[in-house]
DNA sequence: TTGAATGCAAAATGTTTGCACCCGG
DNA sequence: CCGGGTGCAAACATTTTGCATTCAA
């Protein structure tokens, strides 16, 4: 995991087009979102407080939410208990859930074009590859539930 | 939406096979299941009422829970809050949830047939079809955004 | 200086648990 | 009668909100 790839200065000019201030809540959270890579806000604001002790969960949720508004961050549903953040500029994937084992693997969106293309097709629905969750067992689960 | 299909009595022999009991709570559960489709445990305690005002949402968890290991019920998450839930005999249909309205429409499971194939055969995956959840936007929300 | 942003505490929402009582088998 | 099941209350987990204070611009 680790780091995904470095947060450009492109967000302090989106933030500041729109009329919103900078602040190193907001640095720090975008960076923590970059580092870590389908982070909950729980593990979100974990990672901002070794840098910045005082910050308040409240505020993670704010900032979360107005980045995901800027589209510098987007949130998954994997299927439990807390949606996970990623920088928005990651490369879109598909997320396979195991209902067993809760584990989580990526698959190249590769996998779904048709599915996509038929559903805006056939009803006019824009698909958001980076939400796809399938839920499922993994091919360790299966293997061991026999 | 209403009642999909009835409840058979198959359930009580389920539950009877494996040392469970049968209580009107656990029936009431059931058929409310049945009655609503997709409905959040809060959905469900609310339609249980209806009919027995003392049931207590606890026990609506814990039946769920039940009957879901059974196999009666299955849950599916759609993105936002509470998981909503369905009879498991329900025909399996993929969700598509969109991001703008919240609003939920079926598809029918041919159109993911392929992938589900795929997925199996590259990486040992069991798609679960049922809990498939697609993200995006609806063709009428799209309309409004631009 | 000034209002957007934060921190804090409390409320709202969703789910789980301990325990005494009840009732299905 | 007996132990599984229920109701109740309280604990827990997660997210949201009101309000006074702080700080970026």
């Amino acid at each position: 995991m680790g780091r995904r790839q470095p947060v450009g200065d492109d967000w302090q000019s989106a933030l500041r087009s729109r009329g919103y201030r900078l602040t190193p809540q907001r640095q720090l959270v975008l960076e923590a979102v970059a580092a870590l890579g389908h982070a909950t806000p729980e593990e979100i604001v974990a990672r901002v407080r070794e840098t910045a002790t005082g910050v308040n969960i409240s505020t993670v949720y704010r900032t979360l939410e107005l980045l995901e508004q800027l589209e510098l961050v987007a949130h998954t549903h994997l299927g439990h208990g807390a949606p996970t953040y990623s920088v928005a500029t990651d490369d879109e994937h598909v997320h396979l859930v195991c209902r067993d084992c809760g584990g989580i693997e990526e698959a190249p969106p590769a996998v779904i074009v048709e599915i996509v293309d038929r559903l805006a097709g056939e009803r006019g629905f824009q698909v958001d590859v980076g939400h796809f969750a399938v839920f499922g067992r993994c091919s360790e689960c299966a293997a061991a539930a026999d």
